[in-house]
DNA sequence: CCGTCTCGTTCCAACGTTGTATAGCGATGG
DNA sequence: CCATCGCTATACAACGTTGGAACGAGACGG
């Protein structure tokens, strides 16, 4: 079932059979006609293999994300392989766990020629783990941007977006506004971006902020933001708000709140990040930022797609797509 | 960088070079150092397709979900990845967004030889769509029975696992139990099954069941949940449990159920299906049937393994996966 | 000292595809 | 009637890899 058969079949070189299945080369509409249906009767498939060995492409990209369960990544995923189709890749996807070492990894493996490109979504990543690369595939990075390497880079303006949520709940009043999701270790890029965007709405609204209100997390999950309120129920003087760094925090978060019989909105507002389909439907349901995924997956796709086929051969492109605030019950309660 | 160019880099033959690499016959200590040491001077990186053109077989499975973004198929791609690393795999996710043309066309093109195998877990397929399919690659199909095709099959006692649930329910004394997530064209067998449990539950307890309990949904998300819920809570005797055929269906009821001041499970008591991670951290927290996932896949890729390597040439197997009831707040209460 | 055996290495072919160069052939124009 | 042109179809090589056959060199027993 290679052309080879097909080509005894009908009568002509395999050649032919070849630009009849590509259908790049003019053929006689009789020989045509043959050949596929030969092709058809055979049910000729072709070998992507040796195809991709010849051309030296497989039209395979791999999405590197750190847990494909984390709704916020699946929602990534599915982003990706819709924007993939309309460059006709296919995607393979890779978790890494959040493990610097698989992300090395990918990063480096990845050039067994088994993919054409890498989109990384890096968690613990740094600068030292990339210094020695050696460029195999094109790579572009989604999420803040660790280190100057010499990979293009896409993400939302996070410190922007920290800082309009921070806003709205500035505007609704709020004082004591914590800040649930910061990370001890310093690679983490995201949290110390939120953060910053946190801080400088304070400042610009002359709102002191303290150091008690910083509540660290080991990982962004539920269970982790229903720590983090526990802790901050107990402060002295309690919060009236919690911008949560994501969504998963948020709702964690809302649990322990609601758990301990307070109000939401009404004690404590909470805001949450990335827009992930649980904070649409909970009660209340999370005022959040919504990140443009579609044109964050097109862009990154893009990007590599310059790069593969070589019509961009400059710097590293650094690309900012939409994000809006969007307002929900969790802030400013039912309509 | 190929072979090739290590070849004369160490000044021995290709193949010398290939045996080096893959480890599989006994190379002369002396030779084989010298070639290690080139093979990391060039950097070398085989390349996967030429490989795959000559050994015939790819490395590479697909799954195939309807859509990513839902938790459910998240978590399942999730255990998916992990049980194909134990087999040496690497795995391709398709998306069908439950479009029959799409199942089928994975199922027929699949055979492009990119893929080994395909796990599916299909959504529309009716025994009609795959009447003339052409072997190609072995598939393994999840979830209910659609047909009697030739390919091997894993799921969970769909009919066991949802008459528990109503048991449960109807041991804690609920008697106008709904079931929530019934659907109207017929291929939904996965509905079916669960709809079949809760009757079965009925009439062993011998509750009478009404037509009007039954809540049709156009998709398993939380919106159809929500508006399920909306209807039956319009009915003259409204229900005093809901059965839902997944956790989306259900938290999106909970949500209507909290927004209509209905209390759970005083007033109404709740259960999913599917054990996703929201359930756990719902408010109250949600009662649900955990399939075992981790089986599941496990079970997929050994029977895809088997037949791949051809140590399996029988009838198509039919393997069942366990579950369990996991109970929490939406059907007792607070500990 | 020669034949045989063993072990490591090389040579050759093939996997299925496609780009390039070329051959075949009828039609057209001088 | 021959030269030329245009177009279709063919032949060949190559992509990088690996299985199997063949080969050569040293070890060993007779």
């Amino acid at each position: 079932m290679g052309l080879k058969q097909v080509a005894e079949h009908a009568g002509v070189s395999v050649k032919t059979v070849s630009n009849v299945v590509r259908g790049t080369v003019r053929v006689s509409p009789p020989t045509r006609e043959r050949v596929e249906r030969s092709l058809i009767q055979l049910g000729y498939r072709p070998n992507l293999s040796a195809r991709h060995l010849r051309q030296g492409r497989t039209g395979v990209v791999a999405l590197a994300v750190p847990a494909l369960d984390a709704a916020y990544f699946s929602a990534l995923a599915r982003a990706t392989i819709t924007a993939a189709a309309a460059h006709g890749w296919t995607v393979l996807i890779d978790q890494t766990d959040g493990a610097v070492e698989r992300e090395i990894d990918i990063m480096a493996g990845a050039g067994s020629h088994l993919v054409d490109g890498v989109v990384l979504s890096p968690l613990g990543l740094g600068a030292l783990d990339l210094e020695g690369r050696r460029p195999t595939v094109p790579i572009v990075l989604l999420g803040e941007r660790v280190f100057d390497g010499p990979d293009d880079h896409v993400a939302i303006d996070n410190v922007g977006a920290a800082r309009e949520a921070t806003e709205h709940l500035l505007g609704l009043g709020r004082r004591r506004i914590a800040a649930v999701g910061a990370q001890e270790h310093a690679s983490a890029g995201t949290a110390r971006l939120r953060l910053q965007g946190w801080r400088e709405a304070h400042e610009a609204a002359g709102v002191p902020t303290s150091a008690e209100l910083v509540a660290s997390v080991e990982q962004f999950d539920r269970r982790s933001g229903a720590a983090a309120a526990e802790r901050l129920l107990c402060l002295d003087r309690a919060p009236d708000a919690l911008f949560c760094f994501n969504d998963q925090l948020a709702l964690g978060a809302m649990r322990t709140l609601a758990l301990r019989g307070v109000r939401v909105p009404d004690d404590v507002a909470v805001v949450g990040f990335d827009d992930i389909e649980d904070g649409e439907f909970s009660v209340p349901s999370l005022t959040t930022v919504s990140p443009d995924l579609r044109s964050l997956a097109r862009e990154a796709l893009d990007l590599l797609s310059r790069r593969i086929d070589g019509s961009d051969t400059g710097p590293p492109r650094e690309v900012t797509v939409g994000h809006r605030l969007l307002v929900r019950e969790s802030t400013v309660g039912r309509a």
